[in-house]
DNA sequence: GTAAAAAATTGATTTGAATCAAGAAAGTTC
DNA sequence: GAACTTTCTTGATTCAAATCAATTTTTTAC
């Protein structure tokens, strides 16, 4: 296994020694998920946290109504998992599924409550980048409220633009809360950029 | 300054033993906010992570186009705050706004950074609820998306009531991310509720 | 209590995305 | 590489919320 990217990660917003790491990543297992494969779904709890080593993945809601919705795409050095779930054993309101051939490590509640427990700085850690992550769910939310379709898709364009070639359209559609009718004549539309 | 609704709160998804009460609740000053004004500011650092004892405030987002987005409502119970600009000392994409005159009671950076690092069970605190504020946040974000106006209203009447007497229409319209002629139709329509 | 300002309601019209309905293109399987 | 499936595109139509505009109601300030 190859521990850079994770240890990476975990030095984005802030220090984590060396030593710490070495002990952090005992904890973990790999794992291998294939392509359409589901890691959790909803209404069942969430036994796992895992980050993403090489693949790509979509976390996403099946509403009341039968339809479904993206809510994100993990792709490597990502973090996936239902915190709430997973810390409170309560079902989860969302499933995981690869979009493609998945290379994961995680790790079961157990190690986790041990590595929050022990490891200060992964305490310190998961503190932080849940913050950060906050932040940019409000983001999102602000802006799939405000800005038109066409603006969400540019957006795309701009802060992600892999994601063009590497998700499906009607995952997109989804994910920008558009049909794929619309998706594509947005793209048809924009196309000159 | 009555601290039970803190300890109540710290104690809703995990046990927060009294003697590391004692010592957190001292880090804390209190702060009259008087009603309209706005606790931190989008494009600032903000500096104080505040806690609701009585009132009721709003946080939204000011989009390039100069509409207002209102992303939450906290009343008595609730954190306020921005914690990625609170923690790393970036500018906050969001506002906080007080809807009536609130009490807070408020930690600095430093006695924050203190508190996490000293008591433990602080540090749990914040983990625990962060994800389930995540949780939250991907449930909204799902429910803008694939929920019709008038659902999304029932949804406030079912889960929030009380807004609709303590909040001005128009913020509540913006939450939903209607407008505000919109709201009033709505409600028209479901009076009979 | 009155005047002024802010918020909510109601109506008429416009607009843009959803829906319905085929087809075309790309990807998968044997 | 042919047959099948899945995904994407394009067109016609519908519909519901935004917008524009005016009035009523409520709140605030003096």
């Amino acid at each position: 296994m190859d521990p850079h990217l994770l240890l990476k990660t975990l030095r984005e917003r802030h220090h984590f020694p060396q030593e710490e790491f070495q002990k952090f990543i005992l904890l973990f297992q790999e794992r291998f998920v294939p392509k359409n494969e589901l890691l959790f779904q909803q209404d069942s709890v969430v036994k796992h946290l895992a980050f993403v080593l090489k693949g790509c993945l979509r976390q996403y809601h099946n509403t009341p109504e039968g339809t479904e919705r993206t809510i994100f795409f993990a792709e490597e050095g990502w973090w996936c998992g239902e915190m709430d779930s997973f810390i409170n054993r309560t079902p989860s309101t969302m499933s995981m599924q690869a979009l493609e051939d998945c290379q994961l490590i995680y790790l079961n509640r157990e190690n986790w409550e041990y590595a929050t427990r022990t490891i200060p700085d992964y305490a310190l850690y998961q503190i932080i980048n849940r913050g950060h992550t906050v932040a940019k769910l409000k983001n999102m939310l602000s802006n799939m409220a405000t800005e038109t379709p066409d603006e969400k898709y540019r957006r795309i364009l701009k802060e992600s633009p892999h994601w063009i070639n590497r998700i499906p359209q009607y995952h997109i559609a989804s994910y920008l809360g558009v049909t794929p009718e619309t998706l594509s004549r947005i793209r048809k539309r924009n196309r000159h950029l």
